[in-house]
This record gives C-alpha cells, structure tokens and sequence, in this order.
DNA sequence: GATTAACGTAATTACTTTGGTTACATTCAT
DNA sequence: ATGAATGTAACCAAAGTAATTACGTTAATC
C-alpha cells in the first residue's frame, strides 16, 4: 500500500512502552523497525508534537513514552503520524455543466468524513497496551 | 491523497443513477469527471466486475446501472475498485531479534483487518440513492 | 573545556503509484 | 460496409515515499 508510517510509528510506541523511562536512542529504534535512523526521526518527531513521547539530545539521550501504554490509542498514534483524508478527492475540477459534477466534491467531502470518523473511533478504541499484549501472546505461541 | 478512483466511481454511479434505463458512452462520463475517457473505462471494467453495471460495446453502447440506486452501497463501489489494506505495512521485514519486531506486523494485520472493517460497515450504510439525494439538495440551495 | 553521543534537518536518490494520453484492435447496431 | 463505441497495450509526467548522506546543534561526562 501507500505508506506505513502508521505502522513504524505504532512499531516505535509498542518497543517504547516495552520499558517504561528507559530512553531509547533512534539508532536502536531504527534496528529494531529495519529502517534508516533519519525515518525513525522524523516519525519521532511528529509523535512529540502530538505530545505523546519526550526526546532529549546528546549522551544517554533518546525518546521515551509521555503516558502508559494504557492510556495511549492507535487513533493517537495515527492521527500524529497520517494528517489528510481517508479518500482522495478528483484532482480536476468535475464538470460544473453536470448537475452531479458540480455537487460530487461537497458530498464526497462529507463521506470521506463519516469515514474517517468510523476509522478513528474503532482505531480510539485500541490501546497500546492491547497491542503490547498482542505482541506478547504472538510471542509465546510462536 | 493516494489516489481517486473510488471518487471517480461514485461519481460515474451517480451519473448512470440520473437516468435510469439510459446508456452513458465513456466519452460522456469522462466529460462530466473531467478526465480521459480510458481512465473511466479502467474503472467502468472494475463495477462491471463488481456486478454493478452493464456495458455494451458498438453504437449506442455504453453502461446502464444493473440495480437502482437504493440497492447499492458505497461499499460495494468502494469494494470495486480499492482492493488492498487500509494501512500500508512494513516494507522491510522487522528485525526478528526485537521482540516487538518479530510480531508486529500480524498485529498490525489484525488492527488493519478491524479497522478496515469498520469502514466498510459505515459506508455499508450510504447508498447511491442517499448521494443522489445529497446531490440534488445541494444543487438546490446553490 | 574537549569529547562524544545523540538529535534536527536539508538535500538527494531510487522507486512506485497514478492519472493522463495516444494508438489500435474489436465489437456490434444500423 | 460504416461508424460508434469498448477493451487494452504502451508510454509519459507528476507526485509521493523510504532510504541515504551529510552536517550543524545540543548536552552529558570526563
């Protein structure tokens, strides 16, 4: 698909909340996800301008998560990192001649929006620790 | 956003529901859209797929709804024409030494699978009728 | 104060997706 | 037979994206 920093950042959280107060440098984050430290970054970024993670620079520096992963959701996580509508919209301007044309573009906005809703409330019903927990149970039958 | 062809598909529905029983020629449809007429057909090929149109070739060809506008979801058109998840995934294989990497991505399958579910039982709730009549409404207060 | 580990950020690249376009073979009503 | 319409292949340009390199900045530690 698309892009996956929906899935990075969720990837990045999830090690986070693997142990509390401990600063994990984006070197290590980058291990772990199999990507570059410069995308880890500018994921890590955006997740603390959505106030969910601290960063601190030089030595024994590194992120670490703002709440407990109990009180973080996927829709925070997603809206942090995924800014933009559900559905893309015509890139031309339709036919104003054609009554659906010259109409298509407002009721589309409010669909993608119903959508969009729909999305972020199941995405808000999701915690990071149900994905933490996930990824133990994961763990154990594997 | 990515990309526009469940926008398109709305739209050339919502054309073929203005007239029922009446075939529309690409060439018609992508004047209204504002496009080129083989990007119509790509999608027209995708709803006939789907079972929502009929198509005939040769003069005074073109497509016709297979159902009225009532019995048809954005679902299905959506469905038609948007295969893939909702979310993009890891396009590296995570690093299997992390315990969080060596199972995120079936979490992240299963969220996706939820969410992707979620969406669809919204707009399994909008019909094509429904869009009609937000069309008209808005044509008549503009 | 020098060293060094870490972030922030700009610039660039390679790749993929996508809509748009042209061209042409095929179908089929008249 | 004509001609209007679809189906489809080939190609292009633009946009988005992850990856990468490079470098300036911050700040803990010796």
């Amino acid at each position: 698909m698309h892009n996956c920093r929906f899935a990075f950042a969720v990837h990045v959280m999830a090690v986070l909340g693997l142990e509390k107060d401990h600063r994990y440098p984006s070197t290590r984050l980058a291990e772990t996800v199999n990507t570059n430290p410069v995308v880890i970054r500018r994921i890590l970024i955006e997740l603390q301008e959505a106030g969910l993670i601290s960063t601190l620079r030089g030595p024994h520096g590194g992120s670490v998560l703002n709440r407990r992963p109990e009180r973080v959701t996927l829709r925070e996580i997603r809206s942090a990192v995924e800014k933009g509508q559900v559905f893309g919209s015509h890139p031309n301007e339709p036919s104003r001649k054609c009554p659906v044309g010259k109409n298509i573009n407002k009721v589309m906005m409010e669909v993608g929006d119903r959508a969009g809703r729909a999305l972020e409330r199941e995405l808000g019903k999701i915690t990071l620790a149900d994905v933490l927990r996930e990824v133990r149970e994961s763990e154990n039958s594997a």
